[in-house]
This record gives C-alpha cells, structure tokens and sequence, in this order.
DNA sequence: GTCAATTCACATGAAAGAGACCACGGTCTAGTG
DNA sequence: CTAGACCGTGGTCTCTTTCATGTGAATTGACGA
C-alpha cells in the first residue's frame, strides 16, 4: 500500500520534472571556480596588479607584490584574471621566456611544507620529483638546475601563503627571495596572496622588506557591490524573472555581515535557487535563502566532523558532552575528564593533556567551537569553550559522532 | 585599605621519538637466449 | 645476461610524548595609615 503510493509519486515526480523548465540554466556560473570575463569593482586592484607585473614583458624581473584582504574579496580572481590577460599578450608577442605558476599552499599534499611546495615547482618546470625521500636541499638543487636551465622570467602566485607559514615557518620565502642571487638566466619575483591581515608583521623583517616590495589591499565589498556581482553573474544563470525582488538584496545582506564576502553571497544564491528548483517552484524566494543558509552551514560541519580523525572526534564529542550537560562554558580539564573516560569506554588510547589542548585549539581554527583563554586568578588559568553551533545541528553532530565513535 | 607575592590550572614552546611513506642503490633470483 | 624482486639506508611527514617554561588575575598576607 505504502510502496504502491511511492511509487506512483515517484514516476510522477519524474513527469512534473520533465515538464518544468529548469529554474537554472547555467549552474557553473555559481560556482566559486568560475572565472567570469570582467571583474566588477576591482579595477585599481588590476590595474595595480598590472603595473607591477608588466616588466614581465620586457623580461626585466617585476617587483614582489603581497596582496591581502579577507576571503571572497576577489584576490585570486583578480590575480588569475590578470596573470591571464599577460601571459596572452606575452604570446602574441611570441614572448616565450615568461612562466606564471599558480600555486594554493593551502592544498594538501601539495603545497603545504616547503619540501612539497618546491617538488610542486619544478614538477610544473618539467621535472619528476618523488613525493617524499629526498633531502630538502637536493630539491632545492634540481629547481634552480631546472629554472637555470629554461632562463624563464617567473612569477610565482602563492595562494593562502600564510597558511604555509603558519605550518612550516618563514624559510622557504627566505630562501625563495634569495633565489636570484643564484641565478644568472633565470629570474622569479612573487605574489604572495594572504587572508590574514596581520600576517606580514610576525615575518623575518629581511623577508618581510623583500616580499612586499609592492602592496595591495583588497577591501571587502560592500552590500551594493555584492548585488552588482550577484546581479551579473545572476542574468548568466538564471531565466529571467527567476528571482524575486528582494532576493538579491537580501543575499547581499548576509554576505555583507560576514566581512563582504562574496564567494558566500554566490553560495547561498546558488544553494538557495536548488532547493527551490528541486521543490519544484518556478521562484527562488526570499525564504529559501533563510533556508539555504542553514544547510550551508550544517553541511559545513557535517563534513568537517565526519573528516576528523578518531581523536578530534573523541574530544568533540566530549566537548558536546559536558556542553549539553551543564550548558556552559566548557573548561579544557572538564572535558579532558570525560575525554579520557569516553577513550577508555570505546578502547581509544587516550592521549596527554598537551596534545588534548592542542586539539581544543585545533577545532577552534576549524570553526567548530570557540575557545579562548581566560584567568580565572587564583582558580588558575584555562580555555574557556563554547559550541560554535547551534542546537539542532549540535544534536546531528552528536548522533554522528556517537555512531562514529562505536563502530 | 593598599600593594606585592603567591598560587592555580592550565597554556604554550621546544625537542625528540615512533611509525608510515618513499626513493635509491645494491644484491639476489629466476627466466631467457 | 638481464629484468624484476627484495633488502637496507636515509630522507620527509604527521602525530604524539616529555620536559620546561609562561601567564593573568583572584587571593593572601604583610604593612602602614
């Protein structure tokens, strides 16, 4: 009876299917990868961009440039746009001796320790280099042979390069500001691009002088520039009439609260017009971005969690634990407690109370949680914890870590 | 009441170990002509 | 004779432990008004 009901809806749902138009028409168009043709809002950046890289052309090396601004400003897309537009007239010129690597340090197993970060390099010069087992040097050693060899004019793009630095220290930029020193027929100047404002200043002051010879800050957009974006990019992937007034708007708002990013505004105009076009409306409404945001946001967690290897799971779900029990702040002894007791309940080896402390901090970088450090005077000092999440996915969370956690 | 010393409960740093990967070169083995 | 299997060595990377040191303010206790 039940089934025979599924099935008739089913079929008919593939028919209403069939029969709508699609309310998105080009879904690329959304996505965060996509390069659009122009660029609103940011022509002083490309054009400062520009400027500084044009020598690239006339094979004199171009001063470093360090770009900052906060995710979803536009940095990377202003940077590809333009490395872009040089390496074509670079072309046409039949300028063969100029090379643009881009490179994310944030991509693991890629970029993120200087040893893979300059295997990467000479791997995109050409040349095989194993992931792992050689000295660090000997890598160093066959890049410079390889870029000594080309005599090319490179310009290096480091993409998130604070999260590099962060992991692995400040050397390698050192080494790599040095390169020219050692090379005759080759020359590299680098992009650094960071989303950390403040990043430069804990930098070897001899690094920090060499890398920002050039900067440029990348503010974040206000609401009406985000509605100028979502608007351009809107008319390429919706039918017209698609979305009601308001929504735009109201898309701009959100992602103008968080710091104006407008990778986010595109997510949520994206997710939003989904979920209306799967519930088989003919209008994305303002509601469904209410909507989206949720899931967003809970699909976020989710996959953080469940990518978290058993420790990090063990202590968020003891973190969880003490939260739901007292709703309050969480000190890192509190939940190191019935941390150890969960480890020795599902036979994890619990670990010390210093690498415990590092994990808190860890989930707190993740967003998850957050976690501050407070004196309590005479009752000692501690990090006080708190669920970065609200209660419903809390209970998700919760459910999948236990699932997780037993089997 | 004031002020410096004390004290708590961790935070934070540094160094080093364990174990997983991996490349490389040398040696051994089995298959081939 | 040679290709491939199989070591041992030396390297990186990640996660972790051990040992040491740091730290911010409530509390304490001495001191002077």
């Amino acid at each position: 009876m039940i089934e025979k009901e599924s099935k008739k809806e089913l079929s008919g749902f593939f028919e209403d299917f069939l029969k709508k138009e699609p309310i998105i028409h080009e879904k690329t168009v959304l996505k965060s990868n996509y390069n659009p043709d122009e660029i609103l809002h940011r022509d002083d950046q490309i054009n400062q961009i520009a400027q500084t890289l044009a020598p690239a052309l006339r094979e004199t090396k171009p001063s470093n440039l360090f770009i900052y601004g906060k995710t979803g400003t536009g940095k990377t897309v202003s940077v590809k746009h333009t490395t872009d537009q040089i390496l074509k007239v670079a072309e046409k010129n039949s300028n063969k001796n100029l090379r643009i690597l881009y490179i994310n340090c944030k991509l693991k197993k890629i970029a993120d320790t200087e040893y893979r970060l300059i295997a990467q390099l000479a791997r995109e010069l050409g040349k095989d280099i194993p992931v792992t087992g050689l000295p660090t040097d000997e890598v160093y050693n066959i890049f410079f042979a390889v870029l000594e060899k080309q005599g090319v004019t490179l310009v290096l793009v480091l993409d998130e390069i604070d999260q590099l630095m962060k992991k692995t220290g400040d050397e390698i930029l050192y080494n790599l500001t040095r390169i020219n020193a050692e090379l005759s027929h080759s020359q590299v100047s680098i992009i650094g691009i960071s989303n950390d404002l403040v990043f430069a200043d804990n930098l070897d002051p001899r690094v920090k002088s060499s890398l920002s010879e050039e900067e440029i800050i990348f503010p974040p957009y206000n609401a009406l520039q985000i509605q100028d974006i979502l608007r351009s990019r809107a008319e390429k992937a919706f039918r017209k009439e698609v979305l009601e007034p308001g929504v735009i708007e109201k898309c701009a708002a959100y992602a103008a609260r968080e710091h104006g990013d407008a990778r986010r505004a595109l997510e949520l105009l994206r997710v939003s017009s989904d979920l209306a076009e799967r519930r088989g409306q003919m209008k994305v409404s303002v509601s469904d971005i209410d909507e989206a945001e949720e899931k967003i946001e809970r699909e976020r967690v989710v996959d953080i969690v469940i990518a978290q290897p058993k420790q990090f799971q063990a202590t968020l779900y003891s973190i969880i634990s003490v939260y739901l029990k007292n709703r309050d702040m969480v000190s890192t002894g509190e939940a190191y407690l019935v941390y150890k007791n969960i480890c020795s309940r599902i036979g994890l080896r619990p670990l010390t109370q210093r690498r415990f402390s590092d994990i808190v901090s860890e989930l707190d970088m993740l967003g998850i949680i957050n976690a501050r450090v407070t004196s309590k005077g005479r009752y000692g000092r501690t990090r006080e914890i708190e669920l970065a999440i609200n209660d419903t996915i809390l209970l998700k969370i919760r459910n999948i870590l236990e699932k997780d956690l037993e089997g």
